[in-house]
RNA sequence: GGGGGUGUAGCUCAGUGGUAGAGCACCUGCCUUUUAAGCAGGGAGUCGAAGGUUCGAUCCCUUCCACCCUCACCA
C-alpha cells in the first residue's frame, strides 16, 4: 500500500455536510413523497397484507377467476408504471410471477388515484380487485383498492438493460435479484440440488450429522486455516477447512454412515473457481472401501442430474455432457500412458524425469516420482477429461491421507473423478490404521515446523479415536458450489454464491447510508 | 505475483487536450385498455483515486484502487 494511499480517508468524502451528488436528489424527492403520503395520515412501511393468491397461482386459475368476478388480493414489487391521464398501468412482481395492474380514476377514486401518482418503480404494494383481459389480450388485474406496503427510495437499475456490471451485482446481491429473474431461477436450482442429494443419501441409509465449524484444531485436508479468538477460554481457535476427521470419530463411534453438509474455510487465494467460504459435502461408509464409493457415487450423480434435468446430458461451455454411460474408470498409470504411450509404472525418479522432460513438463520443486507423474497427468491428461472419468490409484507421495493400494503399495487407494476437465470429488479407502496416521501426523508435524502453512498439525485426540478402533471406511468430499457451477452451467463460482467474499472497495464514493442520515438532517430544518 | 482489458448520471453506454452527451430512470404538463406506452419541456456528473505535464486534463504521463480475462501459485 502506498503514502497516498494510506492518507485517503476510509470512504474519501471530506465531510462537508453537504452532499451534492444526484442520487440524493432522487432519495430526497422520495422522501418528500412518504412526507406527503404521513401529511395523509398514510404510513408508508404497514405491518401486513393479506393476500389470497400468489401471482402464479393467480395466473394458473385466470380463467375462472376472471368468469366468476372474484375478488383476490395480491402483493409485490412495481417494476414498471405507465401512466396515462386519468388511467395507469403497472407491473407487479412478487416471489412467484409477473402480472399487470390496471388502475382507473373511476375505479379508485380521485384521492386515491393521486396516492398512486406518488408511488414509484420499486414500491411494494398490495391491491385488490378482479381479474380481466385488456384489448391487446394481457391479463391483467383491475384495481379497486391498494395499499402502499414498503417504500423504496433507492432507484431501480434500468428497466431494459437491467443489471449488467458484476461488481455490483455480487456486492448488491438484493439487486441483482431484484431486476434479473433468472439469478433467482439460478439459487433457487443450487437448492434445488442440495435437496436431491440430501434425499438421496437419507433414502441410502446415511444419517446427517452436524460437527464443530469452529474448531481448537483444524485438519483433514492440506490448507491453511482462518484463526480466531476464543476470549472466556483465551484459546486460538480455527474455523474448519474439512470435516474429515470429525467424521471419521463418528464412524468410529458406531454410526455406519455419516455425512455433512459443510460449510468450510480456506485461508487462501480468490479466483473463478475459489472463494474463501464454500459448501463441500462428505460422507463416511463404514464397512465399505473406494470402489464402493466409486459405484455410490456415480449413482448420486446420475441421479441428481436426471431428477434436476429430466435428461442425462448437460450442456457446459462447448461441450455435452452425456452422464447416462457408465463412468470410464481408469487408473493414474493407465491414463498417462494412453495420453503419452509412456508407462511411468516402473520407471525410476531419474528415468521419469527424463521422459517428463521429452514431454516438456517443467520439473522444478519436484522431488520425487509421484509428484513427476502427477506433473505429466496434469498436463497431459485433466484437460483432455470431459466426459465422466474417474482417475484411480494415486502415487503414494502425493496422498498422505489413503490406504496404500492392496495390489501395490506404490499406490494408494484413491479416486477423483473428473467433469468437464474439473474435479469432482476426491475419494479414498480411508486409512484406520492408528500407527501408521501417527506417523503420517509427525511426517507433516515436521514440514508444518519448517513452514508449511498447509501441512496438518497433530490431532492427539483423532489418534485417540483411532486408537479405539475404526472399521473399514470408505470416505468421499465433494464441493457443492463446483458441482452447481456444473449442472447450471456457470463458469465462475461467484455466481453460485450469494455473497462472495469481494475486496474492500475505496473508490470514494459516499455510502447510501450517510446519503439518508444527512436528508433527514435537512428534513429537521 | 506476471500479462491484457475495463472504470464517464441511479442503470446501460457514447465521447473529447478548451470544465461532457444519449437512452432508460427522475421532475413538470397532456393523455381513461397501455405494455421497452406516447408527445412536449426540464433537472441531474469530484468522467475510479492521488500526483505530474500543460495557460488549461475526463482525455497525455506516473502511482494507486476495484472488477473481468489469462498465466503462475495454491486446493
Amino acid at each position: 500500500m502506498s503514502e497516498q494511499d494510506r492518507n485517503q480517508p476510509p470512504h474519501g468524502t471530506p465531510d462537508t455536510g453537504e452532499i451534492q451528488i444526484p442520487l440524493a436528489d432522487l432519495i430526497r424527492i422520495r422522501r418528500q413523497k412518504i412526507e406527503t403520503l404521513a401529511g395523509q395520515g398514510i404510513n408508508p412501511y404497514p405491518y401486513r397484507y393479506e393476500r389470497t393468491h400468489q401471482i402464479k397461482d393467480l395466473l394458473a386459475q385466470f380463467d375462472s377467476l376472471a368468469e366468476s368476478g372474484t375478488t383476490v388480493r395480491l402483493a409485490g414489487r412495481i417494476m414498471l408504471k405507465r401512466k396515462m391521464g386519468k388511467a395507469a398501468f403497472a407491473d407487479i412482481r412478487d416471489a412467484s410471477e409477473r402480472i399487470q395492474i390496471y388502475v382507473k380514476i373511476d375505479n379508485v377514486g380521485q384521492q386515491a388515484f393521486d396516492l398512486f401518482d406518488l408511488l414509484d418503480i420499486g414500491d411494494i404494494i398490495g391491491c385488490e380487485g378482479t381479474l380481466f383481459i385488456t384489448r391487446t389480450g394481457e391479463r391483467t388485474l383491475k384495481v379497486q383498492t391498494f395499499e402502499l406496503l414498503s417504500k423504496s427510495l433507492h432507484p431501480l437499475p434500468d428497466k431494459h438493460a437491467g443489471l449488467t456490471d458484476v461488481e455490483i451485482r455480487y456486492r448488491r446481491r438484493y439487486a441483482d435479484l431484484i431486476v434479473n429473474p433468472e439469478v433467482r431461477e439460478l439459487f433457487a436450482r443450487r437448492t434445488r440440488i442440495i435437496q436431491i442429494v440430501r434425499d438421496f443419501l437419507n433414502s441410502h441409509g446415511f444419517l446427517e450429522v452436524e460437527t464443530p465449524i469452529l474448531q481448537p484444531l483444524y485438519g483433514g485436508a492440506s490448507a491453511r486455516p482462518f484463526k480466531t479468538h476464543h476470549n472466556t477460554l483465551d484459546i486460538p481457535m480455527y474455523m474448519r477447512i474439512a470435516d474429515e476427521l470429525y467424521l471419521k470419530r463418528l464412524i468410529v463411534g458406531g454410526y455406519d454412515k455419516v455425512w455433512e453438509l459443510c460449510k468450510d474455510f480456506r485461508n487462501e487465494g480468490m479466483d473463478r473457481k475459489h472463494n474463501p467460504e464454500f459448501t463441500m459435502i462428505e460422507l463416511y461408509w463404514a464397512y465399505a472401501d473406494y470402489h464402493d464409493m466409486a459405484g455410490f457415487y456415480e449413482d448420486l450423480i446420475r441421479h441428481t442430474v436426471h431428477k434436476l434435468h429430466g435428461s442425462y446430458k448437460v450442456k457446459f461451455g462447448d461441450h455435452e455432457i452425456d452422464f447416462e454411460p457408465k463412468f470410464r474408470w481408469l487408473t493414474m498409470i493407465d491414463s498417462v500412458k494412453e495420453a503419452t504411450g509412456i508407462d511411468f509404472t516402473d520407471l525410476t525418479l531419474e528415468l521419469a524425469k527424463v521422459e517428463a522432460k521429452k514431454l516438456h513438463i517443467e520439473l522444478d520443486g519436484l522431488f520425487n516420482r509421484g509428484q513427476v507423474i502427477e506433473a505429466v497427468w496434469e498436463a497431459k491428461v485433466e484437460p483432455k477429461l470431459i466426459q465422466p472419468t474417474f482417475i484411480a490409484d494415486y502415487p503414494v507421495e502425493i496422498s498422505p491421507l489413503a490406504k496404500k493400494n492392496r495390489k501395490d503399495p506404490r499406490f494408494v487407494e484413491r479416486f477423483e473423478l473428473f467433469i468437464a476437465g474439473q474435479e469432482m470429488g476426491n475419494a479414498f479407502s480411508e486409512l484406520n490404521d492408528p500407527v501408521d496416521q501417527l506417523d503420517r501426523f509427525l511426517q507433516s508435524g515436521k514440514a508444518l515446523a519448517a513452514g508449511d502453512e498447509e501441512a496438518h498439525p497433530l490431532d492427539d485426540d483423532f489418534i485417540t479415536a483411532l486408537t479405539y478402533g475404526m472399521p473399514p471406511t470408505a470416505g468421499l468430499g465433494f464441493g457443492i458450489d463446483r458441482l452447481v457451477m456444473l449442472l447450471t452451467g456457470q463458469e465462475s463460482i461467484r455466481d453460485v454464491i450469494f455473497f462472495p467474499q469481494m475486496k474492500e472497495t475505496k473508490d470514494g464514493s459516499v455510502p447510501v447510508s450517510k446519503i439518508l442520515a444527512q436528508i433527514v438532517e435537512e428534513e429537521k430544518k
